[in-house]
RNA sequence: GGCCGCGUGCCAGAGUGGACAAAUGGAGCGGAUUGCAAAUCCGUUGGGGAAACCCUUCGUCGGUUCGAAUCCGACCGCGGCCUCCA
């Protein structure tokens, strides 16, 4: 099987991803900056990083051990396979930083001044929900409350990170906790020579050195020279006073007046933006990290993987590298902070940028609360690949939740039909090693997700499989496969993978449906679509509530669809179509889909 | 102006030097089923031929190669950054 290889950012290469140390990777996302909720190009970007952390942690994924010289003579490393646990760490970004950070946080309104002007009006509106109660004076409710919703929209959409902070907050730091750490930090690139204070005393400010950093530029292709010659006049003068480079950015302003500040050797004031990943992504990933002494050897890379957006490749990664390095390792020069870079690409709405002004602008909870399922909305989010300009439709959303019903059906049948032999009773078996090996195989080459899903559907959107299941289960019609479907259930999580591998063996040996049980979580243990926590599926499509003549699915019974059924019924039993297809039409309109089912009766859906 | 990523069939989206007329899903078409639908299942979807096979396609134009959707160059288009943004 091959070594995970994925696109690097900063070689601009696809290159094997050769963790430190292979039984435990460090991995740190940009996460959000919580003054509004986030929307579905900030979790795409958040889902790919899951995607890519669940597939390392799968005992289907292989990672290099090799040093980097045989890595690049594409002499391929033999790589490590095996229990490997991800230690996969999302800051929030609860400081408020300016609107207007023309350079690197001095300018403009606060982000959390910002958010609370809008809270307060939304408040006045009567738009809050009952219930809520935040200060729109005070930037930390404000902060607390938006990250209280987007823990809530990043569970749903099963970011496995924001599942396991619930029990080690560690993995999810506030920016706020540790602003004791980014003064030390701050003080170390001073003592270094890396940084400087300039101003009085009142109006003191701490700016970065680029030019104490020979690879500034490394990871963006913006170097020190490029820069000044595509600096567009956009630099103001009166933010560059001072400055010994206009590409130094800032570490520390002292601003009293500032709605959140902190003391500090250079007053009361607020940190840049840059430097809370510096401090966050060593705290995060090793609790034992002290930023104020630790020492990384060399020019040795500090965490194994980074990712975030394609907008934090410049300037905000280029310039933590740029601090990180100069802090924390021996040789800064030609040292990358992270050995591996991972930046997804922009989300398109139905062909074009979001933007709230065209009205194809969406948070997750905006479609949650238009009845889409989570996991839907999860598949169409990841199923591009990370690198390209994925294009969000409402038809793409409709066809993933078509493809995870699939998934789902084929789930059903094979739990229940897992004991059974079904060599003898179909004479189909697939081939599910292969299967399997091409899934990995796919999302090793710089994960092609979309390559997964279509080994994923060789044995979850099988008809031969569902087929011989049926047979197993004694279930000779659609109507009967109708009703069994309604009454199993799935489990609530994916197996863990040693009991998932565990299956398939013993499926394997004996040649029962079992094997394929196995199959479906070890995949969607990375896809994360099928088997999701009962209390996510809020649309409550699948409950049904049946009456005399209707089956109500995901849909409230009313006296008024009843009515019509009944009359279509009577319409039908005296061959009456034209009155029987009207009223379909008119259950239609009013944005019901109905279907002839068993005993004469009839299954309503939403359209 | 500088730096970076992407550009595939009706749509979405794989493919990264030969097994490619190009995975997988959707949509379309034909069939089974249905009073008609819906749902489900089977087949099919560049052109020609009964068929081995031949011709034209992977933004455009060139180049490398016995051979390119795949590598290189230029150009065009989309997206990102150079100001906060996933």
């Amino acid at each position: 099987m091959n070594v995970l290889r994925l696109f690097n950012t900063m070689t601009r290469r696809v290159e094997a991803f050769e963790p430190r140390d292979p039984e435990r990777v460090t991995f740190y996302t940009c996460g959000p900056t919580v003054y509004d909720d986030a929307h579905i190009g900030n979790f795409r970007s958040f889902l790919a990083a899951d995607v890519l952390r669940r597939f390392i942690e799968s005992p289907m994924c292989r990672v290099g051990v090799g040093d980097s010289e045989s890595a690049r003579r594409a002499d391929p490393p033999k790589g490590h396979q095996g229990p490997r646990r991800v230690v996969h760490v999302m800051n929030i970004t609860d400081v408020g930083h300016m609107t207007d950070d023309a350079e690197g946080g001095e300018q403009g309104e606060d982000r959390m001044a910002v958010a609370g002007r809008r809270l307060l009006e939304a408040k006045k509106a009567g738009k809050l929900a009952a219930g809520v109660d935040v200060d729109p004076k005070d930037p930390r409710q404000i902060a607390r409350y938006f990250e209280g919703r987007f823990k809530e929209d990043a569970k749903r959409l099963g970011l496995k990170l924001v599942i396991e902070a619930e029990k080690d907050a560690g993995l999810m730091p506030r920016a706020t906790e540790h602003v004791g750490g980014m003064i030390k930090v701050i003080e170390r690139l001073i003592a270094r020579g890396c940084a400087y204070v300039v101003g009085d005393v009142g109006r003191r400010v701490v700016y970065f050195s680029v030019q104490a950093f020979p690879a500034y530029g490394a990871l963006s292709g913006n170097t020190l020279d490029k820069l000044r010659e595509g600096a567009g006049g956009r630099v103001s003068a009166e933010n560059q006073s001072g400055k010994r480079h206009p590409a130094d950015f800032l570490l520390w302003k002292e601003d009293p007046s500032h709605i959140m500040k902190w003391e500090s050797p250079w007053g009361e004031g607020y940190p840049g933006w840059h430097i809370e990943c510096s401090v966050m992504s060593v705290a995060g990933t090793d609790a034992r990290a002290d930023v104020s002494t630790m020492v990384v050897p060399d020019a040795e890379p500090i965490i194994d993987l980074h990712s975030g957006g394609e907008d934090n490749i410049f300037p905000h990664h280029e310039c933590e590298v740029a601090q990180s390095c100069c802090a924390f390792n021996v040789e800064p020069r030609g040292a990358t902070y992270a050995k591996m870079w991972f930046h997804p690409r922009f989300l398109l709405v139905e062909g074009e940028k979001m933007s709230k002004s065209k009205g194809n602008f969406f948070t997750a909870r905006d479609l949650f609360a238009k009845g889409h399922e989570a996991a839907a909305v999860r598949l169409e989010l990841i199923k591009t690949h990370y690198r390209s300009n994925a294009n969000f439709t409402e038809q793409g959303l409709t066809e993933s939740a078509g493809r995870i019903e699939q998934w789902r059906k084929t789930a059903k049948l094979v739990v229940a039909a897992r004991d059974h032999e079904w060599l003898a009773v179909w004479g189909i078996r697939p081939d599910v090693a292969e299967i399997l090996g091409r899934f990995a195989k796919r999302l090793a080459l710089d994960l092609n997700v979309a390559g997964a899903i279509a080994a994923m559907d060789g044995l979850a959107n099988n008809t031969a499989i569902r087929s011989a299941a049926m047979s197993a289960l004694g279930i000779k019609d659609f109507e009967e496969l109708q009703a069994f479907l309604a009454r199993q259930s799935l489990p609530a999580g994916c197996m863990d993978a040693r009991s998932a591998m565990q299956s398939i063996e013993n499926g394997r040996r004996r040649g029962t449906f079992e094997e394929i049980w196995g199959a479906i979580h070890l995949m969607d243990a990375v896809l994360g679509c099928i088997f999701v926590p009962i209390e996510e599926d809020t649309t409550g499509r699948s409950a049904v509530v049946e009456s005399e003549i209707g089956l109500f699915i995901g849909v409230e019974p009313s006296p008024e669809v009843e009515q019509k059924l009944r009359e279509r019924r009577d319409a039908r039993a005296r061959r009456d179509f034209a009155a029987s297809d009207r009223l379909r039409d008119e259950l239609s309109a009013m944005g019901y889909a109905i279907k002839d089912a068993k005993d004469g009766k009839v299954e309503v859906r939403r359209k």
